[in-house]
DNA sequence: ACCTGAACACCGTTCAAGT
DNA sequence: ACCTGAACACCGTTCAAGT
C-alpha cells in the first residue's frame, strides 16, 4: 500500500527557488574536488552569458556551451546539476553588475525618489544591455545573493529617508514590477517587433474596426523606447510620492 | 556566387508577430478544405487551453494535445504551421475573454481612472485564472484581433474623457506593463514560490549581511497578493492622475 | 483528399569506459 | 579521481504510405 512514488526522494528544490539558494549561499562555491577543474565556475558562467547574449535563451544549449569551453556536456553536469541551475547562476551573476551600476549612478542618494530612480535606471540599462536575459529573469523570482543585495540597499535607503517599512517594500516591488513589465513589452526585446513594424501594422488596420488604434498609431509607437520608459517611470515615481504622508512643510516631493 | 541561403524563401513572419497577424486577420479561418475536419479550430484551441492550464507552457506538447484530441500530431500541423502559431492563437483567444470581462465590470465608465481600473482588474483576473498562460503572453507583444479590440476600447474611453492621444497611449501602455510585471513577480505564478516560502527564506538570511531585508520580511511578503496588486495599481493610477493637465475647477482626480 | 504511424533532428541528461 | 564519447529519452516537425 506504499505510495508508488518513492517518498524518500523528497523532491530536490527547484534551481533558482528560495530553498535552493538557501542551500547554496555562495554563487561560486570553492573547488569541490581535488585537481582543480580546467575552468572555474565563474569562467563557465561568463562564457554562458556571452553565449546567451549571442543566441538568446532559446538558442542556448548545453552542447554549444560545452563546445565553447572545449569540454563535454557531461563535464558541465559535474559543476551544475543541470541547465536550470546554470541559468539561475547566470542571472544572479548579472544582477551583481546591476547593483554595482546603481551604486555608481547614485552613490549617495539624497531623496527616496533619487534612490528609486537610480534603481529603475540601473535595472533598465542592464536589461537593454542583455535583452536575451530577460526571459530567464522572469522565469524566477530573483532571490540569489546579488538580487538580495539590491533589495537590501534599496530598502535601507528608503527607510533612511523616512519611508515606512510597508511603503518601502511596496515602492520597491512596484517599481521593479514596472521596470520588468516595460522591458518585456518594449519593442526590440526578444518577443516584440521593431517600433516601425508595429506602427505600420497599426496604420494598416481597418479604420472602421479600430478607429482609435489607427489614429493613435503614432502615439502608441513613436516615442523612443527610452522616452517611453522615462515617462512611465515618472508616472510610477509620482504615484509613490503621493503615497507618502505629507511633510510638515507641505511639500509633496519624495524625501 | 549565389548566396548559400535561398533568397526566395523570404523568411516567413514569426507566428504572433504583427506581419503574421496581418496576413491572418481572422482568429479561426473558415474550413480551408472540403470534408470538414473532425475538430474545428476553436475546439482545438479550447482543448489546448485546458491542457496548458493543467500542465503549464513547458509541459504542453504536441503529442499530448494530439492524444487529447484523438488524432495525430501530423493532423495538428494541417491546421497550424507549428507550435508557436497554435500558442499565439490560444493567447489571443483568451484575450477575447478579457475584453468581455472588462466590459462586464465597467460597461460605461464615467472617468478615465475608472476605465483604466477596470482594464487593470480584468487583465489581472484573467492572469489569476490562467497563470500558466503568462509565460506565453510575455513571449510576444499581443497584437491579435482580440488584443487590438482591448486597446481600441481603452483608448476610445480615455480620449472620450479628455486624455490627449499621447497620454492615453502612455497611460494604457504603462498600466499594462505594470499589470504584467506584477503578475510575473507575484508569488504563486509559475516562476516564484509561495509567499510563506519566500518569507521564511528572508527570515532565515544572515541579519548581518541583509539587516533590512530580514527586518522587512513581513512587509515584503505578508500582503495578500491581491492587496499588493491593488496598492501597486493605485500607485500607477495616481501617477497617471498627476500627468493630467489640471481641470478648471482645480480638482486633481482623473476625469 | 485527408489522415496517420513511423521516422528524423535536436537537445537535456546519464552512463560505461577510458586515462 | 576525473573526463568523455556515445547512448537514451523526449519532443517539434515531416514524410511515405494508407484509406
Amino acid at each position: 500500500m506504499a505510495d508508488p512514488v518513492p517518498p524518500a526522494a523528497a523532491a530536490a528544490p527547484a534551481p533558482g527557488s528560495p530553498a535552493w539558494w538557501a542551500a547554496r549561499p555562495a554563487p561560486a562555491p570553492p573547488q569541490r574536488r581535488r585537481g582543480r577543474p580546467s575552468r572555474s565556475l565563474d569562467e563557465i558562467l561568463a562564457v554562458a552569458t556571452e553565449l546567451i547574449d549571442e543566441v538568446g535563451g532559446d538558442g542556448f544549449n548545453m552542447r554549444l556551451l560545452a563546445e565553447r569551453l572545449n569540454t563535454s556536456t557531461a563535464t558541465l553536469y559535474r559543476h551544475f546539476t543541470g541547465r536550470d541551475e546554470l541559468l539561475a547562476h547566470v542571472v544572479d551573476r548579472l544582477l551583481g553588475q546591476v547593483g554595482a551600476s546603481v551604486d555608481r549612478e547614485a552613490p549617495a542618494p539624497t531623496t527616496g525618489r533619487e534612490a528609486l530612480q537610480a534603481l529603475g535606471n540601473g535595472y533598465r540599462s542592464f536589461l537593454s544591455a542583455h535583452p536575451n536575459v530577460l526571459p530567464l529573469l522572469v522565469a524566477q523570482l530573483p532571490v540569489g545573493p546579488n538580487a538580495l543585495a539590491i533589495r537590501e540597499r534599496a530598502i535601507a535607503a528608503l527607510t533612511r529617508f523616512g519611508f515606512s517599512q510597508q511603503l518601502a517594500a511596496r515602492a520597491f516591488t512596484t517599481l521593479l514590477q514596472y521596470v520588468v513589465g516595460a522591458a518585456l513589452t518594449q519593442p526590440g526585446s526578444p518577443g516584440p517587433a521593431e517600433s516601425a513594424v508595429i506602427r505600420d501594422y497599426y496604420r494598416s488596420l481597418d479604420a472602421g474596426t479600430y478607429p482609435h488604434v489607427v489614429a493613435a498609431a503614432e502615439a502608441l509607437t513613436s516615442a523612443a523606447p527610452d522616452d517611453e520608459f522615462r515617462a512611465g517611470l515618472e508616472i510610477v515615481l509620482d504615484g509613490i510620492d503621493r503615497a507618502l504622508p505629507p511633510r510638515r512643510d507641505g511639500a509633496t516631493a519624495a524625501r
